[in-house]
DNA sequence: CCTAATTTGTACGTATGTATT
DNA sequence: AAATACATACGTACAAATTAG
C-alpha cells in the first residue's frame, strides 16, 4: 500500500472501495459508509494506533464528498473511541479494537449505591484516628497521619420517617482535610450535609467499587441485628473528584437478607 | 409564559436570553449556548417530559441562527439523553434530569466475568431437568417444561494448564432449545464451545447481574474445598441477545477468599 | 387509502475562526 | 510568521419518515 509522511506523522492511503461512486448503496448513508470504511482500515491496521488519519480535506478529495460528510463520518469514529480529533493537529488513531462494549449507566449517586429512597442514613460516630498501614495506602497519605473516620448506619425508613431495621453499616475514611472541613466532618450535626456535598455528582469524577462476601464479626453483626459470622456483602468504594484526587474511601457491610446489588449492562448500539 | 398547541403537542416559547445577539460571548460556541439554554428550559420544566421541542426551523427563527447550528445544539441534548429526535415527527423531551451520568465500560465478556486468563473452566454435568417455579419465571418458560442445566467449575490455572484450586461453581440454565443445539449442549465434549458462542459479544445485547452474599450449603462448599456455611459471593446473571430474547441464566458461587468483583465508574465528560 | 404538509436526515457549497506545527 | 487542520457557522437543496386531512 502507498504510504507517506507529512508533518512528522505517518500517513497511508485510504481504502478505495468507496470510489465506485456509480454504485448506489441501498440505504446506508454516505457518512456511515465512510465511517465503516475507515473503521475497517483501522482494524485491518492500514492505520496503526498512534498514526494520523488523512486530513479532512484530503478525505474529501479521495472520497469525492463534501467536508460535512467526512466530518459526520469521523464523528462516528470519535464517538466509538477509535480516534481523537484535535484542532490544528489532526485526527489520530487511539484504538484499533472494533467498538464492542457494554456499559452500565448510573444516573446518580443514589443509583450507584442502590439503597433507594426508602432508607435512612444515621451518623453513629465521627472521630480522628491515626491511619493503619493498609488504609494509608488506600487513602494516599503517610501511615501514622490522622484521618477522619465516620461511621454511619443505613436503615429502612419507617412509616413516619423513623429508622426501621438496619441493613448496612458504613465506615467512611477521609484523608487529612482543611481545618474548616475537618471541624464540620467531626461535628455530628454538620457532618452529613458535608458528606453529601463531597460525594455529589458535581464533584465526583470516578468511583471504584469492589464487592466481596465476608463473615461478619461480632460487633458489626450486633449492629445489624444478625448473628456472628453471618455472610455479608461488603462493598468497598473509593471516590475521586474530577481531577483524580481521592475524596474518600467507604466500606459498607450489608445484611445479606436485606440487600443485593444489581447492574444492567447494555451493548453499545453501533 | 406563552404556550400554544400545534399538531397535537404542547409547545412553549424558548428562553429568550439568547436573543441579545449583540452580546458576543467570550468563548462558548453558539450551538453550546443554545444547548445550555434548552437544557435549562427542560430542567426548569418550561418543556415538560413528553412534550415536543419547537421544530428546528422554528428554533432557527427564534434564535436567529442557521439550522446547522440548531442541529449541533440539539445533538448535545440527544447525546445527553434529554430528547429523542425522530424524522418526520420532531424532537420530544424524554428526561428532565440534568445530564449527570456515570458509566462502567466493559470491553468484553471476559472483562465482565473478571475471572481472568489465569483460570480454567471445567464442565461437571449436563442434563435436562423440569424447571422449578422460580426458574420458570426467570427463564420465561412454563413451569414443568424441560430446560437444560449445566454445571461448571472454574479453577486457577496451574503451570501446565491443569486445574488448580477451584474458586467458582456455576449453574447455567437454558430455556428449551432447538434439537440440534440441545444435543450439543447435553454432550460434555461439545457443550463448552456452544456455550462460549452463545455468550459471545456478537450475540449479547444486555446482561443483568446481581451480587449478594450467601452462606454455602454443604455440597457446594465441598466442591469449592471450604467448610459449610462459608460466606460466598453469589453472582446471578441473565443474558439476553440483541433482540431482547433470553439466552441463559447463570448463577455462580465464589470462594470469598479467592474472588471479588470490581467495577470502575467514570463520570461522562460533557 | 391517498395526498399534502410538516419535520428531521443527508449532503452539497462557502467562509471564517482558532489551535497546532 | 506562515501554513496546516480542525471547529464553528452561514447558506441551499432534496430525501425520507411522520402526521394531518
Amino acid at each position: 500500500m502507498n504510504t507517506y509522511t507529512k508533518r512528522g506523522v505517518h500517513f497511508a492511503e485510504t481504502s478505495d472501495f468507496l470510489n465506485c461512486s456509480s454504485v448506489t448503496l441501498p440505504k446506508i448513508p454516505r457518512y456511515r459508509a465512510i465511517a465503516d470504511a475507515l473503521i475497517n482500515d483501522i482494524v485491518k491496521k492500514k492505520f496503526s494506533v498512534g498514526s494520523a488519519l488523512p486530513a479532512e480535506a484530503e478525505l474529501c478529495e479521495q472520497l469525492k464528498v463534501s467536508r460535512h460528510t467526512v466530518r459526520e463520518g469521523l464523528r462516528i469514529l470519535e464517538e466509538s473511541g477509535l480516534i481523537v480529533r484535535r484542532q490544528g493537529s489532526g485526527s489520530v488513531v487511539i484504538s484499533d479494537k472494533p467498538p464492542v462494549r457494554y456499559r452500565q449507566v448510573v444516573d446518580s449517586i443514589e443509583d450507584l449505591h442502590q439503597y433507594g429512597k426508602e432508607s435512612r442514613l444515621q451518623l453513629l460516630k465521627a472521630n480522628e484516628t491515626p491511619v493503619s498501614q493498609v488504609m494509608a495506602a488506600r487513602l494516599g497519605c503517610a501511615s501514622g497521619t490522622f484521618c477522619i473516620e465516620l461511621q454511619a448506619l443505613r436503615s429502612e425508613r419507617g412509616e413516619h420517617g423513623e429508622a426501621g431495621r438496619p441493613f448496612a453499616l458504613t465506615h467512611l475514611y477521609f484523608p487529612p482535610q482543611t481545618p474548616g472541613r475537618r471541624e464540620k466532618l467531626l461535628n455530628p450535626s454538620s457532618a452529613l450535609p458535608v458528606l453529601l456535598a463531597l460525594l455529589d455528582s458535581r464533584t465526583l469524577g470516578r468511583i471504584e467499587q469492589t464487592f466481596e462476601a465476608v463473615a461478619l464479626d461480632a460487633v458489626t453483626a450486633a449492629q445489624l441485628n444478625v448473628t456472628k459470622n453471618s455472610p455479608s456483602l461488603r462493598a468497598s468504594r473509593t471516590y475521586y473528584d474530577r481531577k483524580g484526587k481521592l475524596i474518600a474511601v467507604a466500606i459498607s457491610l450489608h445484611r445479606s437478607d436485606m440487600f443485593r446489588y444489581t447492574t444492567i449492562l447494555k451493548h453499545e448500539s453501533s
